[in-house]
This record gives C-alpha cells, sequence and structure tokens, in this order.
DNA sequence: TGACAATGCGACCGGGTGGTCGTATGATCG
DNA sequence: CGATCATACGACCACCCGGTCGCATTGTCA
C-alpha cells in the first residue's frame, strides 16, 4: 500500500505521478519498467517517490487494482443492464463494453495486457493476492445464470466453460491489436477510417469466433462423429 | 546466423554453448536473459561469445529456429501416421504428440512459451521472419483436410478455426503448468505420483476443451438461440 | 519568533547490462 | 625457424537499474 505521504498528496500532484506510472507500466512489462522515467516523466525526484511507495511492487499493485476495479465495475453493469438478453447476446454485450473501455482507455487495456503477459510469479501473486475473490467474477455469473435458463448445456463444468471464453477473449485482444496496429495512416481522416475499419473487422471476427464457440466447429452431419456420444445425449436429441 | 568461427567449434564445444543458452532464454525472456550468465555457464569468456554470435538476438534467433524445426518435423510426422483417423482423433493425437514432446523436452518447451509470451515486437519479428512459411504450418493442413473429409464445417473460414485452436491449445498449456508447477513433493515416489496425476488432468481437460470446441457449449434444444441461423443450415437439418 | 516535525530533493551506492578491444596463445605453412 | 593468421581471453566501457541517506526547505504550533 502507499505510504501516508502520498495519500496526503493534493489531487493535482498525486494524479501525475499515476499517470506516469501508468504510461511506464503499459510501455514495458514489470522489470522492464523504469522507476527513473516514471520520476522523471512525473516531475518528482526519486527521494520523493521513495517517500510516497514502499518500492517499484508497491505503486505496480495500487496501480493494478485501481484499473481492475474499475473494469470490474463497468463489467458488472453492462451486465446488470443485459439481464433479459439471451446468454450470447448479453456475452457480446460484454464483450463489445470491454471493446469500448479498451478504445476509449487503451493504456489501461495495455496494462491489462501486459499483466496478463507477465510470467514471472513474484510479479503476479502480489496483484491476484490483493484482488478481489474470482468468484464475484463477471463470466461466472453469466455462465451460471446461462446454464440456469437453459441456453447453454448444463453438464459442462463452468470453469472450463470459463476457460474457453476466456482463450478466446484473450486471442480475440491480440487480433484485435494487430488490425489497430497497422500503422502508415498520415491524416486525421484516414486514421478515422482506419480506426472504424479496424472496429468492424473486430466486430466481426468476435461474432464469428463467438459462434464457433457456441455451434462448435464439428459437422454435426458426420457419420460417427462425436455427436453421438452420451455427454451430448443429455436432452434425447431426435 | 552464427559467425564461420562458431560453426568451426567442435561438437564438444559447440553443444554447452547452446545448452547454456538453452537454460538462459527458458529462465526468462529476451530481454531479461544475460549474456553474461550463458557465457558462464557455458565455461566461455565473453570475448569468445562475440567471436561466435553477432550479438545476442543472433544467439537468439538461431535457437529459436532450431527449437521450432524439432517441434515442426516431430508434429508432421505425428500428422502423417495419423492420416486414417478423423479430425477428433487427429487432434487430440497431435496435442498428445505436443504434451509427450513437452514433457521430455522441459526446456524446449518453456522456451517455446516464452516466446508466445513475449510481447516486444523487436524480439518477435526476426523469429517470425527467419522461421518456416504458416502455409505450411500443420494444423492448416489438417483443419483443410477435415474439412475436404466432412468431419468439420466447411463454411468455417480456416484461419479463423486455427485461431480457436490456438486459443484453447495456449490456455491449456497454461492451465497444464499450473497442474504441473504445484510443489512439495519430496520423494521420488511423491514426485511421480504426481507426474503421473498432472498428465491424466491435463488429458481430461484436453479432452473437455476439445469436445466443447467441437461440439459447442450452447443448448442446442433452446428455442430461438443460434441454431436457426443459416449458418448452420446449410445440410439440411431435419 | 523559535522549535520541531514532515516533506522535498538529488548525489550516491552496489550491482547489473550488452558490447568492445588489445593482447596472449597456438596452429599452420613456407 | 620465423611469419602469419585465427582464435582465446578478460579487463574495460558507457549506461542503466532499484534503493538509500543526509541535508535543505517548508509548514505548524506554542
Amino acid at each position: 500500500m502507499p505510504k501516508q505521504t502520498f495519500l496526503n498528496l493534493p489531487d493535482d500532484k498525486r494524479e501525475p505521478i499515476l499517470q506516469a506510472a501508468l504510461d511506464e507500466f503499459s510501455r514495458c512489462n514489470y522489470h522492464a519498467a523504469s522507476v527513473n522515467i516514471i520520476c522523471r516523466n512525473a516531475g518528482i525526484p526519486k527521494g520523493s517517490f521513495y517517500q510516497y511507495f514502499e518500492n517499484k511492487m508497491d505503486l505496480y499493485v495500487h496501480l493494478m487494482l485501481t484499473v481492475l476495479e474499475q473494469k470490474n465495475t463497468m463489467l458488472q453493469q453492462t451486465l446488470a443492464q443485459s439481464g433479459d438478453m439471451c446468454f450470447f447476446d448479453r456475452l457480446k454485450a460484454l464483450y463489445a463494453a470491454g471493446f469500448s473501455f479498451a478504445a476509449t482507455h487503451p493504456l489501461l487495456a495495455e496494462l491489462g495486457n501486459r499483466f496478463a503477459a507477465e510470467t514471472d510469479q513474484e510479479v503476479k501473486a502480489p496483484v491476484l493476492a490483493a484482488a478481489r475473490k474470482p468468484s464475484e467474477d463477471v463470466f461466472t455469473t453469466l455462465v451460471l445464470q446461462a446454464q440456469q435458463a437453459g441456453d447453454i448445456r448444463s453438464d459442462l463444468p463452468v470453469e472450463q466453460v470459463l476457460l474457453l471464453l476466456f482463450a478466446v477473449n484473450q486471442q480475440i485482444g491480440d487480433a484485435i491489436k494487430g488490425y489497430r496496429d497497422v500503422r502508415g495512416n498520415e491524416t486525421e481522416e484516414e486514421r478515422a477510417m482506419h480506426a472504424k475499419k479496424a472496429e468492424s473487422a473486430a466486430n466481426r471476427l468476435l461474432d464469428m469466433m463467438l459462434r464457433m464457440v457456441f455451434q462448435g466447429i464439428g459437422n454435426r452431419h458426420a457419420p460417427g462423429m462425436l455427436y453421438e456420444t452420451k455427454t451430448s445425449q443429455k436432452a434425447g436429441q431426435p
């Protein structure tokens, strides 16, 4: 936790520090991020930094927690507002909300990606330990409700459905970044046009991927394939 | 490319260097890996290192290429040997081969994971540029053949099916590492027991995930859901 | 006004990095 | 034997890191 010294700071001195930290930790991974650069960009001397925070990790965890909280409240809202939709539409709504969040807060999104790609357990563990319980996760709620509503198969363990959704999410995120990153647009118009195209490509990809997840990639008319196994026979198919 | 000096080296001097490089680059990401440590563990002075390689990246790309080649020939073999199986079984065979490869060459597997998690484009690009064409990819072949054989839906773009398979692959890899990493086993017996459990858990997870991908997570008996869309009606379902 | 606490501040520390360079060594060849 | 050339070697370079420490400055209260 940041020291009291930091919490005592007036907003106009505290905010540039957090902004500089966000810039730096979204620019590269935890170990590569530099306290020196954060101090320089925040306009504070290094001595002050260590009067505000215990160490580099202290700042990092603080930053991650605030971002996770922002994103989570946003998703919770989206979930609550979509209570009357079917599972597929709700899921799309959540993804859409996530995309728009990432589009309007690109640095926060990038910070999240950096964290997801972090391999050092000594970096991930402190954040995960300080984060809220995964049982309050938005997607867990979504899947459970969808199973109760009969929208998705209830013979599947929730955590494995979540694993699949998470895998798709990660992969789509990468693909979208690929769409967006193609540079070479000079004028403002070109950039706007490119952003629009990237967004629609992202939505097409998302729709396609979710359909695949939902319907499966298998050919249901092929003889002898998995559709005759007991796991898919539950409801007495014709 | 390594310099001629390195290629001229007798095997018993070249091999420890590659081994030390593998140890180091599988221990941490490209930027965090240390040439000094590689030299120390290989038992060569730093001056010699730079007589063998242009720089750190030169060694890294060389190492990655040899590993990619090893893994690819292994997968190609598996693919060729499974020509008479259905798509689902072939896919499982490929995964199983991948798991066993990772189990017998844990450092090579870890190196691959490190590369996959690499975010710096200046690290990824040189390797990807030097790697073989993705069109020769094993999984592309697999999906195309499966579509021709009627095992999987042919209305799905190949590259999106690949995206889904790749997403699942990545996620399963992480999960399996999680199974394996639980430590605290002291005796040799305990460790062996744990490894066995981890392997069977991994296989169960794999089977489950692939079934989900194949059959979809949707409830096919729910009214109004996606199964009435034209994309799934192609073959004239009852 | 004086005393004392809180905070601002940057030089400094030990240690690491990728990469260079001049010299020492040893093999090869006329 | 002497000359030449490829290689072995490690001290060294400039630069960066996270973190510390002691002095300077400011604010507060009696």
